[in-house]
DNA sequence: TTGAAATGTTCGATATACCGAACATGTCTG
DNA sequence: CAGACATGTTCGGTATATCGAACATTTCAA
């Protein structure tokens, strides 16, 4: 009856012992309606408090949502590339997407 | 009055010359519904409707949630390139990064 | 062993996400 | 220009996300 979501909000709030109580207080939210997160059959809660949640919990919206068939590392590996690639200025953006135009 | 997040969804919308109604099809949303998203003041959709907005306008729910201080125009143009990129093999991602690494 | 504090669970009430359908505006072709 | 069709906008109503507070359970010190 749990839900992907749901365990993963649980897991990651009991790594950081943290009670409902307390995240709770953290993302907004009262600790019934967290309680519900965690073990209703299929939460479906606002873009607000699932970014109040990844913020508290030191994760992305994207992993709390997402059953993601690559491994966490890659994902990690991809995004970092992403932000590094994000920082250029746009004419380097340009030399780089010419690169990858190249490859496919 | 429009948000970040409206924003993103109406460049994306149109980059795919996407109606309201056709986006509204794709999403299990309503164009009225769709319409609020992309011009009201501070929209608040459910992890459900992000989730199918994401995958209609194939990005991140991430993309669309997070602020940032470029053009949505911009940020859709990096998420272009990005998709691109994580689409490639494993082998030459690594080409890729060490390009990037020469440029900063 | 007890009971008080912390934590977890349930539930009625309320705010709001979301819909359907009417209305408005734009964009064409005849 | 007419008017038909696609697209965008507004709005009252309904489903449901979320709260506050009561109730239940666990924990642990005295």
């Amino acid at each position: 009856m749990p839900s992907p979501l749901g365990n993963k909000i649980k897991a990651l709030r009991k790594e950081k012992k943290l009670s409902l109580d307390k995240l709770a207080e953290m993302t907004d939210s009262s600790k019934g309606y967290l309680w519900e997160l965690e073990n209703k059959d299929d939460p479906n809660p606002s873009a607000d408090k699932l970014a109040k949640l990844a913020k508290a919990l030191e994760v992305t919206t994207e992993f709390l949502m997402t059953a993601s068939d690559m491994t966490p590392d890659q994902e990690v590996k991809d995004m970092a590339f992403f932000r590094k690639y994000q920082s250029l200025s746009d004419t380097d953006k340009v030399k780089l997407q010419k690169i990858l135009d190249a490859f496919d």
